[in-house]
Order: C-alpha cells, then structure tokens, then sequence
DNA sequence: ACTTACCGTTAGTAATGACTTACCAAGTGG
DNA sequence: CCACTTGGTAAGTCATTACTAACGGTAAGT
C-alpha cells in the first residue's frame, strides 16, 4: 500500500522542503505559512498540493482556513523505500568488497 | 558528518532513481548502464556524476571502463534524514491528535 | 604506430518546473 | 448584504536541467 515512490520528488524543492520542515513540528494554514517563507501565497498553496499528491501531508477545513500537517504513512513509505535500497547497497558493497577486494576512492 | 541532504534531490529525477536502482543491486559499468537505459551514454555519465557528487555512488577505474557502485554511507545519510522527519511527524501527529482529536481525510 | 573500445566534457537545444500577478470561490463578521 | 479574510486556480515568464551530438583523452589489442 501507499506505492507512492515520488514523494523523493516532491521533497527534492528547497522551497517545498523548507515547507515540510515546519509541518513536521506543528499544523499550518496556508498564510501562516507563507508567512514565514519568501516566497508567495499562491506558491505555497502549488507547493502544498505537490506534497498532498505526494501523499506527505494531509489537510482539513478549519472554518475559513486549511489546516496542513504532515502524513505519517507518507514519511514512513518513502522511509521503507530507502530502507529497501539501505539493505540492498549494503549487501552489494559487502559482496564487492569480498570477491574484489579493492578499496574505492 | 555528511550533512550531505540533496541527495533527495539526485534521487527525484526518474533516469537517475532507474541507475541507482540498478546500481543497488551489483556495481555497473557506465556503457553497461547505458545499454539497459532509453538514454544516450553521455546521459549516463552525467547522470553519474551528479549521484557522485550527492554521495550516492563511489567510482573506481578497471582498466579502460569506470566501474560504478553504492555508497553505503551515503543512503545511509538519506536515511538518517528521514528518520529525523519520521520521528518529528509522529510526535507532532500525536499531539495534534491528542488537543485536536479530530481525524483527516 | 594504428585502430578500436570506453569514458568524461562541452556546447547547444528542448522541456520541465518554480514563481508572480490576477482572478474567482467560500467562509466570517459587521 | 457587504466588506474582509482565506485559499485554490489560470496564465505567463524566467530559470533550471535533462538530453543529444561532437570532440578529446586514455587504455587495450593487433
């Protein structure tokens, strides 16, 4: 479940990085976002729902407002998918190093 | 130590992830990698060097071809980064469910 | 020495994407 | 009902970048 592979995309923006930092602390409104950041509203709200089709963050109403926050299945998916390529690049550098031997630079 | 984070953004692009995803498994040649790729081998090369500068890859000369593997440390580094954000999203999740106690879409 | 194979680099082009301005919809409070 | 706030969307611009073609450089083979 949750195959979402280009969340590695979607969190390769410094802009839209900096975005998921703050989120990763507290729940933001758009505004309060753009706030913070030197770019504009509307460019958050483009960055937001980069992140949400990402499946990193999921938002809800909040009267006028719409709050933001971080998605835990999201974070833990992309965490799974390094993990696979951790153990993998692992066991590959292991058998290098034992039929080869060399030592890279 | 290798506070090295874009990697994230050497891994976005879809040609780079199919050389890592090739090179996770055993280490490559760069005409190797071009063969099994839709793009031309001086794509590859730079592909390459761009993984090589995130910290991804390490290089080493057999003869006349450059054989390119994982590194380790690398993913490693990526891994730690998420882990960060992992943890952070959970306890932020939790406390927003905890005063909120509201459930998103 | 010549040819072939393998690779990195450069230059130039095409495509992707991040950003702003402007506009529109929905909720809130006087 | 109207003014204000909040936020998503559209259009257009500008920078970034992924790609190919062409070149040069080094190693191996004849």
């Amino acid at each position: 479940m949750t195959y979402q592979v280009d969340g590695i995309a979607a969190l390769a923006d410094p802009t839209r990085r900096a975005i998921f930092e703050r989120l990763a602390d507290r729940p933001f409104a758009v505004g309060e976002l753009a706030k913070e950041l030197p770019v504009s509203r509307p460019a958050v709200s483009q960055h937001l729902k980069v992140l949400k089709d990402a499946g990193l963050v999921i938002d809800r109403a909040d009267g006028n407002r719409r709050i933001y926050q971080v998605d835990p299945d999201g974070v833990g998916a992309l965490r799974a998918y390094l993990d696979k390529f951790w153990n993998r690049a692992l066991t590959a550098f292991k058998d290098a190093v034992e039929k080869g031997g060399e030592t890279l630079s």
